[in-house]
DNA sequence: CTTGATATTGAATGCGCATTCATATATGCA
DNA sequence: TGCATATATGAATGCGCATTCAATATCAAG
C-alpha cells in the first residue's frame, strides 16, 4: 500500500518547529541554532525524512535564475563500445563525486542528439555532457540563451560558448607515422572511421602529413566503423590482394584489434614479423598478453577529470568564460611494431 | 545572460487560451477540443516550450498516490566491466524506448547500494534496477513502503515483493560440467569469483554436482574478481604447479580470457591441444577469431526486455505482484573444448 | 538592568504544472 | 425550436520546498 512520503511538515511537527526551521537545518547556510538543527536532523533520521530533491528544484526556481536539479546530462553514442563504456564510468564517478547525479541518454548516430538533449531538458539538467558528437546550431543558442554550460568530450568546440576536451588527434596521427617510419615502413596503410568523422579526420590529417615529410604517401586506405569486425574486415580487404601493406595505422584499438584477429586467424600472420600495426586509445584488452598492441594512449582518467571541472565549475557560476583543453597522447610501445618493443 | 525558460503561462498568453488549456493541451488524454490542441502545440513550438517535467512531477503528487518523476534508478556495480558495460547499453536502450530516463549510480561495492538508492530516492525515482548486488533488508522495506518496484538483475530476489531476473546459474555450471566430462577431461579446474559471491556458488555448485555424478571432484579452485588480471594470475597459479589441470571452467568470460591469454603467453600452451576452456556469458570478445572461447551465452536482449517489462509495468501499476524470472544459458561451442568444435 | 545590535524563528509566498470544479458552449434528439 | 446531455474552457488550488519578511529572543556593552 504506497503512501505519500514523509515531508518536512511532517518532521516539522514531530520536531515541534516550523517547516522553514526543518527546510533550514538541511541547508548548510541556513540560519539556525546549531542545537535546534541537531534536534530536526535527529527527528528527522528516525522518521526516515530525505528532502524531495524534485520540490527543492521547483523552489530554487524563484529565486535562482535557473532551477537547479542537481542533474547532469550525459549523452552518449556507442555505449557498447569498450571504449566509451569506460569512459561513462568515469564521468560517473567523478560527477557523483562531487554531487551531481547523472541522467544518461543513449544514441545511435548524431542526428539523435538534438531530441536526446531535448528530453534531457525537460527533467532541467544543470548541465550536458555530450560524447563524439556535436550539437546542432540551434540545440547550441538553446542552452547558450538557458545559461545550461555544454562540455563536449572528444569534439572540438563547435561554437563560442561551448567547452571541450579532447586528445591532440593530429599529433596522434603524426606519432603514429612517425613510429611506423622509424621502424622502417614503407607501405604503410591506414584504417579508420568514415571520411566525416572528425576524429578520424584529424588523426589522419597528422598521419599522412608525418609520412609526406618523409616523401611517402598512405599505402592504402580502408574505412571502418569504429568495431571489431569492421576493423576484421578491413584487414581481409587489405591482406586478400596481392600487394600487402608492411604496416597499418588504425584510428581506434577495437578496430586494431579485429585487424590483429584477422590477420592472426584468417591469414596467419605473425605480427609483427609480417606486419607492424599501432592503434589509438589504449584500451584494456590492448594490453592483453597475447596482443600486446602498440598503441596512442588518451589520459582518460585526467581527461575526464578536467572535463567535469570544467563543467562543474561553469554549473556553479554561470558566468565564467568557456574553456576547451587538449591533451597530448602517449605513445605506449609494445610489440606490434617490428624493432621496436617496450623500452 | 541565462533568462528563465518559457512556461506554459508564456504560451497561454501567447495563444490567447489560459494556461490549463496549455496543460491539457500536452497530456494525452486532455479535455481539449482537437483545433485548440493545434493551435497551442504550434504556439508552443514556436516559442520553443517544452513542458517542464520537474514541475510536473510536483504537480502529480497531488492526485497520484506518489509523485512520478519519469525517471528509473539504475545502480551497477563494476561498469567498467565490458559485460556490465554492455548490459547497461541495453537497459539505457529498452527504458528510453518506453519513455523513461535513466538516473545513473555507479558504485564498487555491495555496501555502498544503500546510499546510491538513497540518493536516487531524493529524486523520487520510480522505479530502481540494481545490477549484480542486493538491497538491505531496511531499504527492500522502504521501497516496499514507498510502492517502488525494484527489480534485481542477476541475483535471486531477496525478498517477498522483489522481482528479478537472472540466468540460470546452476544449471549453467552443470551444463559446462558436462561439456567437459563429455570431452573427456579428468583434471577439471574451477576458477570463479570468491566464496559469498552469489552468482559464483550457484555456477560452482551445479558445476560440482555435475562432476559428482561421475564420481569426480573439482582438480583446482582459483578464485578472482572478476577481472581478466585476476583471470590471468589464477592461471599463473593454476598452471605453475607440476600437476597441471586438463581443462578449466571458469565463471566469466572475462576471467577465462584472462586465463586464455596467460596460457598462451607465459607457458605457451595451446588451446584446446594443451588444456579445454570454457568460460560464462558470451562476451563479444569470447567470439574474436583467435579467442574463440566456448562458453554458455547469456540471453541478455531477451533478459533485459523481460527485465524492462517487469518492472515497467509495476511503474504502471503498482498493484501488480511481484514476478521474477530466470533464463537458461546456451551451450556456445566453439574452439576451446578438445574435441568438441561449432556444429 | 537598559539599549541596540544580532541571531533565531515562524508565517506567508511562489516555483510550473495537472487537476478539480464551475461555467459556457456545442451537440443530439424529440 | 427547445431542452437535456456532452464537450470545452478558465479560475483556483496545491504538490514540497527555500526564501523573504516581520517578529521575537539573545547577547554585549554601557
Amino acid at each position: 500500500m504506497p503512501k505519500r512520503s514523509i515531508t518536512s511538515y511532517h518532521v516539522a511537527t514531530a520536531a515541534g518547529v516550523s517547516q522553514s526551521a526543518v527546510s533550514r537545518a538541511f541547508s548548510p547556510g541556513g540560519s539556525i541554532a546549531e542545537k535546534t538543527r541537531k534536534h530536526i536532523l535527529s527527528i528527522a533520521g528516525e522518521m526516515g525524512y530525505q528532502p524531495n530533491a524534485i520540490a527543492r528544484s521547483m523552489s530554487t526556481a524563484r529565486t535562482d535564475v535557473r532551477q537547479k536539479s542537481g542533474m547532469v546530462g550525459v549523452i552518449v553514442t556507442r555505449l557498447q563500445d569498450p571504449f566509451f563504456a569506460n569512459t561513462i564510468a568515469h564521468f560517473s564517478r567523478d560527477l557523483q563525486a562531487k554531487g551531481w547525479q547523472m541522467l544518461l541518454f543513449s544514441v545511435d548516430t548524431q542526428n539523435e542528439v538534438d531530441d536526446a538533449l531535448n528530453s534531457l531538458m525537460q527533467f532541467k539538467i544543470d548541465g550536458v555532457i555530450v560524447l563524439s558528437a556535436i550539437l546542432s546550431e540551434h540545440m547550441a543558442q538553446v542552452c547558450k540563451a538557458q545559461g545550461i554550460p555544454v562540455m563536449l568530450y572528444n569534439r572540438d568546440p563547435q561554437d563560442e560558448g561551448i567547452c571541450s576536451v579532447q586528445i591532440e588527434n593530429f599529433e596522434g596521427g603524426q606519432i603514429a607515422a612517425e613510429v611506423l617510419l622509424e621502424a622502417g615502413h614503407e607501405q604503410i596503410a591506414f584504417v579508420g572511421g568514415g571520411p566525416s568523422d572528425p576524429t578520424t579526420i584529424e588523426r589522419e590529417r597528422g598521419f599522412v602529413e608525418r609520412l609526406g615529410e618523409s616523401g611517402l604517401k598512405p599505402f592504402r586506405r580502408e574505412t571502418g566503423d569504429y568495431t571489431f569486425d569492421s576493423g576484421r574486415e578491413a584487414a581481409l580487404r587489405l591482406f586478400s590482394r596481392r600487394e600487402r601493406p608492411d604496416s597499418v595505422f588504425c584510428a581506434s584499438d577495437v578496430m586494431a584489434l579485429g585487424i590483429l584477429h584477422s590477420a592472426r586467424h584468417d591469414f596467419s600472420l605473425e605480427i609483427p614479423e609480417d606486419f607492424s600495426l599501432i592503434g589509438f586509445d589504449d584500451i584494456s584488452s590492448a594490453a592483453w598478453p597475447d596482443h600486446l598492441l602498440t598503441t596512442i594512449r588518451q589520459p582518460i582518467r585526467r581527461m575526464i577529470g578536467e572535463a567535469v571541472d570544467i563543467l562543474t565549475e561553469r554549473m556553479d557560476d554561470p558566468e565564467l568564460p568557456p574553456k576547451s583543453t587538449r591533451f597530448p597522447g602517449a605513445l605506449i610501445l609494445r610489440n606490434t611494431v617490428r624493432g621496436m618493443g617496450p623500452k
